[in-house]
DNA sequence: CCCACCGGTGTACGCCGTACACCTTCGGGA
DNA sequence: TCCCGAAGGTGTACGGCGTACACCGGTGGG
């Protein structure tokens, strides 16, 4: 009998079928066994397509740096890096896992390295020395693979109820004792209103804002003339 | 017979072992039953003491926070956050796991809490709006935590061999072929001297330049009275 | 025609976190 | 004085994980 043999496995197809389970399950739900489950394979089948999970972890990336598109030339460098960058925002995004996967990947690369490269590009036709592109990249670190490193967010649980009026008086009472500059935040955040504190933070602009803060300084010591080698580097900020 | 009764444990002879193992063994090589040998206990024992492995871990950041000194008053804003947020990185590098176990936590225990409060309260006490400093605290993310977030370092494994001179001219061939603003990068990071590609960036410098790029970038919203609500928020920064 | 290789299989090992039932010890009311 | 309940430590067991290793059928090139 003609039993169908199926079209055979290879790299690229593990790596998209492991993109999707984490969508779906995340980075933490993500077993080398289920996703052999996913492909109707044998958990070992998979190492014939990749050496190990690192390595799984790594092509991982890789995807979805291949999603960020890279705007046409013509733009103020910071516009330049602003589109790069927000491109990857939106892709990590789609691909919620993708943060955490990136923070603690470690190998770089060859896709790596080439959108590290289309982002000091930028920077240098932009007329920032060397010198200065590598010092601004250390300083976005992170935030130009779109996200922002923050241990503020995320503990919010969608299934937990809205506090009840009398909860927020008593989260209130509490953060005006023991931490009362927390509290002013809070206040300022939601306009005084703290049962607004569950959306929490805006995200999108606050990663705007120290994109921005980032660029604009940047951008205050490439018309300064900066260099790292002057005694205090950072002076030229001073004014 | 006297069998001499061990003393008991308690949490905090849990959360300190832990952290001395980890000192020695890295966080990927601590786990609950290893942990307990150490402790000469069976690892359930540590049940009755940390509710699981999460638990755990946020204790054992709570421990390093704990080693955070707080700088007395009279600074001005910008140097009392610098001296936090170097404090933070000193008892960050005395505990390189610290920085992993950090950016995997989500829950915000007291300690840390009370951590951000302190270094919000600089900052309002600085001058700085709620909603600025809000920002701010955003902007600056995990280097409060006296590490910055990249993507960069780390790869350098200290047993390899040293490159041969041969292996620096593939390196540099490859480099300027396929990702020659890195390469620039690394020439002007190298003064040139691309054998000294080894060592890897000044980390140190690095965190210095963003911290300041930032609070500087800050100081001067300070000064044109920025507010979240303009029409275009970042504007002050521009020329 | 044969053999080497490629992709997939099956089994097994040694880790992991932790649920659950149990057992000792001890301090303090009745 | 007795008892009892809590606190702290134990032992066993389960289900999961990554992956080493031996194997095996099909297929295409010499």
């Amino acid at each position: 009998m003609a039993t169908v043999r199926r079209t055979p496995l290879n790299r690229d197809r593990v790596l998209r079928a492991a993109v999707a389970l984490a969508d779906e399950v995340g980075v933490a739900g993500l077993s080398m066994r289920r996703l052999a489950q996913q492909l109707g394979v044998v958990p070992m089948a998979l190492y014939k397509h990749v050496a190990d999970k690192e390595e799984l972890l790594d092509g991982m990336v890789d995807v979805v740096i291949g999603e960020f598109d890279t705007p046409g030339p013509g733009l103020d460098w910071r516009d330049g890096v602003r589109a790069r960058v927000l491109s990857a925002r939106r892709a990590v995004l789609r691909h919620p896992w993708a943060r955490q996967a990136i923070e603690s990947r470690t190998r770089r690369t060859p896709t790596v390295l080439a959108y590290m490269n289309s982002v000091a590009g930028v920077l240098l036709d932009g007329g920032l020395s060397a010198d200065l592109t590598h010092h601004v990249l250390h300083a976005l670190g992170n935030r130009i693979w779109g996200f922002s490193p923050e241990l503020f967010d995320e503990p919010r649980d969608e299934n937990a109820p809205p506090p009840t009026p009398e909860q927020q008086q008593a989260m209130a009472a509490e953060l005006s004792q023991r931490y009362p500059h927390i509290l002013a935040i809070a206040m300022a955040a939601t306009e005084g209103d703290l049962s607004r504190v569950g959306p929490g933070c805006d995200e999108e602009f606050e990663f705007r804002f120290a994109l921005d803060l980032l660029l604009d300084g940047a951008e205050r010591l490439r018309r300064g003339g900066w260099t790292s080698t002057a005694a205090d580097p950072i002076a030229t900020l001073r004014d």
